[in-house]
DNA sequence: GTCTATACGAAGATAGAC
DNA sequence: GTCTATCTTCGTATAGAC
């Protein structure tokens, strides 16, 4: 495999399981054996943990407003609904890629850390200023769109589509803030969608 | 120290910390750092560190429920907003206990952890509960109320209020979000509120 | 491009003393 | 109630070979 190949697929893995687990709560060598190779040839390839872990959010990031761009650049066809509901579809379509969302909450929550925290921060901001420049989205309806991506993201970040079923009001609550997205979301990221 | 006395002081301070780094970025022996003792104390006194972090989720869990109790059953006085708003300031009140709300969303990040995330769902579920049961809240009103709740949470992952005054756009952003709250998390999470 | 071997430092937990 | 000493495991990173 060619070693750009190779970083694209460490860089997937990568994704699920720091998104399933955070920067410090995942190994170089769960990764490693994720990808079939050796933990030292991870670190080899990305410097260190760290890197890896900035490249995996920096990704995230660029998929993300990748996403939003496109959108917002596509003609409305047939869909008739105002952007804000479009970029939120594009929002729950990212569940595609296994990890994204969960990646960056856990990149949301570090803003602690130095570097890390820095990063997100940007990231965060970024996505604020494509909301108000390309969006042209007034403030209010940036309030609403993030916070109703935050709410979306944590609710993922307890795995409650994963753990559909099991008690009517975790079930009750996802239909509360789901709504009609209640759907695509379990098929998406219910229960047996194993990582 | 009686040893209820020390229980508390080191869920004050793991709290704190547990709120900056996480369960997984957190050692115990900061923890015992922190609480001027030694770090196999801290593990004699909780079985284990993870026995530890359920138990600071519990209390933060216990304060957010408590606080939204007291709020709900104290006469309006001169406060004449609605139930909404003013469980969202006592919300924000929660700053003052340092790591509160960070460390929920650390747990809430988590849950994928067969432990700490079932924790984390219970504990989300118990909140919506408590807004659809006690506080009476319509779906609408507990979709609004969660969305800006995470919305605000995550903003203080980022520690957006510790860097104002680095970047305009932040600033501006803090602004969108926090609307009339920008003052009082400026006052209690702003930049120098050092831990 | 990828591996094996390994050094080195954490970090959680245990044993046992005072 | 609290400590010191220590065991053991794990995890990142390096060295160097093929």
């Amino acid at each position: 495999m060619s070693a750009a190949d190779r970083r694209e697929q460490i860089l997937d893995v990568a994704t699920g399981l720091f998104g399933d687990r955070g920067f410090h709560g995942t190994t170089t060598d769960q990764v490693a054996q994720a990808a079939g190779i050796s933990q030292p040839y991870v670190v080899r390839m990305f410097g260190t943990k760290e890197k890896l872990f900035l490249e995996v959010l920096d990704r995230a990031l660029g998929l993300l407003l990748q996403t939003f761009r496109r959108i917002l650049e596509s003609p409305a066809g047939d869909d008739d609904r105002p952007m804000q509901a479009r970029l939120g579809s594009g929002y729950v379509d990212l569940l595609g890629t296994r990890g994204v969302h969960r990646t960056l909450l856990h990149a949301f929550v570090s803003g602690n850390d130095p570097v890390i925290g820095a990063a997100a921060r940007r990231g965060f901001v970024d996505i604020y200023r494509f909301l108000r420049d390309e969006a042209k989205f007034t403030p209010a309806e940036v309030e609403v769109f993030l916070s109703q991506g935050m709410l979306f993201s944590v609710l993922l970040g307890i795995e409650l589509p994963a753990a559909f079923g099991q008690d009517p009001d975790a079930d009750e609550l996802m239909q509360v803030a789901f709504a009609d997205k209640c759907g695509v979301v379990l098929e998406m990221a219910g229960p047996g969608t194993a990582r």
